[in-house]
DNA sequence: ATAGCTGCAAAAGCTTTGCACGGTA
DNA sequence: TACCGTGCAAAGCTTTTGCAGCTAT
């Protein structure tokens, strides 16, 4: 989680990115956000700053970003509307509300369920299907029981 | 699995839905497929049996199976492209390959893994985020290593 | 200097909708 | 008959692309 400009610099720089205004913007308003927001709404969020910014550009470069690790990108919960966004590339879990609206597990959670899940039943679903398992998460769907 | 017009006039009946030549095709192309076909594969699929049929109606029927609980709709895989379809509605996992298909993880292996969930971490879940968990669905990401 | 970014606008891809007609129950 | 479903075309929404100009390195 890096705090100013010249980390931001830092970390594009690692990532193989030049460091732009346009790019410092987004990265940190999708950063600073635990809402998942889609390219729309990190748009909304970043325009009104000096200097404006292109609904293309944000989709440029939220493309660039998850290319080079930068975030993730996740499919839009139902199968229709926009993708969201998310600046935790971490490997974690998200759970989805019936009111369109996506959560993080806690990390430690994440952790703890998808180290459940047996080595073995992995084994048997590679040689059963003839793949090679890359990655294995999980999703939740759910309601709000309280206020958030 | 149904196997005639018999049964499909009344398995759409038991789902309050009528049974229409295009439902019907819709249906069995559907469920003959195991490649969890798009909107447009099954278009293409169906289209030159007697009397065609538009896209549209495609997307309308797969819409109204979708809330009637006669298939699901899998949300595309990366978060863009178009979605996918399958007529097994029992809840089971997909492993998506990085060449863009989607398999169905036998029902026995997808009940296993989601059995593994401890109770105990969903509880925790439930009470530090303040929501209601109604589902827990696996999704792995992998490729071949057999010709498929 | 030069490769990489941005802005804009236009196009492309996927999905939904409006409306008149036709078919099912 | 009354309603539901279909076809077509058009609109809608999300995302990508082309290209000219600008900027970080």
């Amino acid at each position: 989680m890096p705090e100013g400009r010249t980390d931001l610099r830092t970390l594009f720089r690692e990532h193989g990115l030049r460091c732009t205004r346009q790019r410092e913007q987004i990265y940190t308003a999708l950063a600073a956000s635990t809402s998942h927001p889609t390219a729309e709404e990190l748009h909304v969020a970043v325009k009104d700053a000096d200097g404006g910014l292109s609904l293309a550009t944000i989709y440029n470069t939220l493309d660039a970003f998850s290319e080079r690790g930068l975030c993730r990108r996740l499919p839009a919960p139902n199968g229709s509307g926009p993708c969201r966004f998310d600046a935790d590339v971490d490997h974690h879990a998200h759970i989805v509300l019936d009111d369109g609206r996506v959560l993080d597990l806690p990390h430690d959670l994440s952790r703890r369920i998808e180290t459940e899940v047996p080595q073995t039943v992995l084994d048997e679903i590679e040689r059963r299907l003839g793949v090679r398992i890359d990655r294995v998460s999980l999703q939740l769907s759910g309601r709000a029981t309280r206020n958030t």
